[in-house]
DNA sequence: TTTTAGACCTGTTTGC
DNA sequence: TGCAAACAGGTCTAAA
């Protein structure tokens, strides 16, 4: 599912090809998606001035102070093609824009949990609830995320998906970054001291820095060429219960914590029962 | 104010 | 083999 990474790499991918087109024609197929289609529809003859990301949300930012707020959720994709290759609707297509060089960007998601939905500039952060999401672990300062952490009674696991405390991590990310910083996920935040904060922030960085230079982890394509994300070959614990720890040989368990699977290595991230 | 649980969804996996 | 139930998970909302 498209966490920072994932998002990083489509970002950078559409900007380049948006930029400066203009949305010529707009079909939605399945209305929860944009939530109100005659509010969708004032994007039409409106022209891309930038592209950009945060957290995992995707902004569009118009002519006539439009910003397109979107969020992939689960399995939300985006193809950019020509339009003689998408004559017929897709299954699971849920909206389209046809962009002034002939081009058709797509949207699918087979699970319809994606939402794309318009605001005027001067509002959208207020109007979108983005105002509440926290800074990315490349935006965060360390001192403000200790602070954040001794303020909660949640495991550390918990706080890494809290988009209001940290944003950007997602499930997958989440168990890689506590495997790489030794920690386990049920460890109460409060009990990790400044170093550990630390220790997850750089272990965070290194992890979605070398996923986007991978690709991403989802297998995403955006265009006729494709493109295909690659950092599953680089997971550790995630998805790998049963299997041995490649640092200890110990087997990987797997634990529901907040709802969402957890994968860890008890012997290389033992629990901290104490603050420092 | 903070935390938790349920809802939203449907393809895939698991169990009978 | 076929069917049903469980599972996967990011965010929002309501309730505790």
């Amino acid at each position: 599912m498209p966490e920072l990474p994932e998002v990083e790499v489509i970002i950078r991918h559409l900007h380049k090809k948006l930029v400066n087109r203009t949305i010529k024609g707009i079909k939605v197929f399945y209305e929860p998606i944009v939530q109100n289609i005659a509010r969708f529809n004032q994007m039409l003859n409106q022209t891309f001035l930038d592209v950009q990301r945060k957290g995992k949300y995707l902004l569009f930012f118009l002519s006539d102070d439009w910003a397109l707020v979107g969020h992939l959720r689960m399995e939300g994709k985006l193809y950019l093609k020509p339009q003689k290759d998408c004559l017929k609707t897709g299954k699971h297509e849920y909206f389209r824009l046809l962009l002034d060089n002939d081009m058709v960007l797509q949207y699918y998601d087979f699970r319809k949990f994606g939402r794309f939905l318009l605001f005027k500039k001067d509002r959208y952060l207020e109007e979108s609830k983005l105002e509440r999401l926290a800074l990315d672990p490349f935006l965060i300062n360390a001192k403000t995320f200790y602070e954040r952490l001794q303020k909660t009674r949640v495991v550390i696991k918990k706080v890494l998906l809290n988009q209001q405390i940290i944003s950007g991590i997602g499930n997958i990310y989440a168990n890689e970054i506590l495997f790489a910083a030794r920690l386990h996920p049920e460890t109460k935040a409060t009990y990790l001291n400044f170093a550990q904060t630390q220790l997850i922030l750089t272990k965070a960085q290194f992890i979605l820095k070398e996923s986007i230079v991978l690709g991403g982890t989802t297998i995403s394509t955006f265009d006729a060429l494709g493109q295909t994300g690659s950092f599953q070959n680089k997971l550790l614990v995630h998805g790998k219960d049963k299997q041995n720890c490649v640092v200890c040989q110990n087997k990987i368990e797997k634990r529901k914590i907040g709802g969402r699977g957890s994968y860890f290595c008890s012997h290389c991230q033992p629990m901290i029962t104490k603050k420092d």
